[in-house]
DNA sequence: TTTTGAAGGTGTATAATGCACACTTAATAA
DNA sequence: TTATTAAGTGTGCATTATACACCTTCAAAA
């Protein structure tokens, strides 16, 4: 039986008595698959690199961890750098660390996904001329591995959707049931029967029925619908709640 | 609107001509929580710390990233050299970055999870002397992180194993019904019914059942099975098959 | 003013799945 | 032979999922 003083087990296990000095050290980015709902579609944002390496070509916004902060920190300045916003639904999800990923210099990179509600915030469009809203159906290939993050992020968006009420973080404050059906469609990528979708929603009991209408689509117009945030947190607590679509 | 041309755009999204060089650096690590199943429990596999800091204190087994490996391999490395087990399930969990986790230096760790047979895999114990297999409830008390990682660790294995055939990577190859129950019964922390469990994983039609009998625990014997991972794959290719338990 | 079009809104019946539940069998040891 | 211990087996009820079609509203066009 090998114990751990024997010097190529501590080597491999990392242990130095100077703590652990002798180790190598590596650049960790952020790179972030952000999600937006935008005109009744699911959108990723993307940025162009006008840098190298692979100057010219699309790619996910990034950015390096820094000696004085966390990775969700990260993420955060990441984000607002780019979008002005704080304050947005970030998620860990998953690090990369292929050697060569990046040619330019050994990086690992932990990938986080961002869901925003484009339409209600009306920060001035992008921050960075160089990024673009893509429909999810027709974005364009991207660097490095950052196809394979977003198809996690695709992945991982629509296991949450299904088990937490992450959708609402897409949609405005105020939505209407076909609003909320359409998400859901992009985000499943398939059609849902509308009065099992409505039915299944109302016997969760957590939307507020608005005595407003939306009239921007319909003569009819469609009632708006709120997420009550407090009551669905209750009903998770004190009921053991839990939320499936 | 902002260009990626300002210098404060530029400097948050850590672009650079010369490509990175000027970043921070960070220490990478590798945690890995080790579970085992033996004699009917659920176990995880900690180990005593005699190097500072924490000297003296039970951890996770972990190492530190070289620059000639990616995270996958820097995880199997330290799993091979504590159990001498190559060839391990091995899944990675999260990052984890809060700047003063590790008192002794700025480290960022990505916790692994493993599934181990401790049964069937007669390597001699463990390979470290301050090492032990504890039952899953009463584990002790862990330096740093380490804890929330098991807390998150022991979530993702209860939903992997709801959706995913790893549980028959805690198993011997060959098996009886009820050592596969006390694996659920381990993982979910609840009691199952026997005759439904049966129902449920005949239905799935993915084990073979052998002429042959553990005799070891009843006077009757139970017979014994084995999981069919050819036909497992099959199914799932061919009928869109999804393992639910 | 009547008609038309386009989206909104609503309920039921059947199928599938989940869950509770108890007795018989086999084999060994006393 | 009988007492003991775990193995093995099926049904009925409750819940949940899914398929499915018609009427309403209102503005714009005829």
């Amino acid at each position: 039986m090998k114990t751990v003083e024997d010097l190529e087990v501590k080597e491999n296990l990392g242990m130095h008595l100077n703590y652990y000095q002798k180790e190598d050290q590596v650049l960790l980015a952020v790179d972030c698959i952000i999600f937006g709902f935008e005109k009744e579609r699911l959108k990723i944002l993307l940025i162009k690199r006008n840098f190298e390496p692979e100057k010219g070509k699309w790619s996910l916004i990034g950015g390096f961890l820094k000696k004085n902060e966390d990775l969700d920190q990260a993420a955060d300045r990441v984000l607002e750098t780019l979008t002005g916003l704080n304050d947005v639904y970030l998620e860990q999800l998953h690090t990369y660390s292929t050697i060569d990923r990046d040619p330019g210099q050994r990086t690992v990179s932990v990938a986080y996904f961002a869901l925003i509600d484009v339409d209600s915030h009306r920060f001035d469009g992008i921050q960075i001329d160089a990024a673009h809203w893509f429909d999810i159906k027709d974005a364009p290939d991207l660097i490095f591995d950052h196809n394979e993050m977003v198809r996690k992020a695709k992945a991982r968006l629509r296991r949450r959707a299904l088990t937490k009420p992450i959708g609402f973080e897409l949609l405005p404050e105020k939505f209407t049931m076909r609003q909320l059906q359409n998400l859901y469609e992009s985000i499943l990528d398939k059609k849902l029967d509308k009065r099992n979708f409505i039915n299944k929603i109302n016997s969760l009991d957590i939307l507020v029925k608005l005595d407003e209408k939306d009239m921007s689509v319909s003569r009819k117009g469609a009632y708006l619908y709120i997420f009550d945030k407090d009551k669905y947190e209750k009903k998770v607590q004190e009921d053991g709640f839990s939320f499936k679509i």
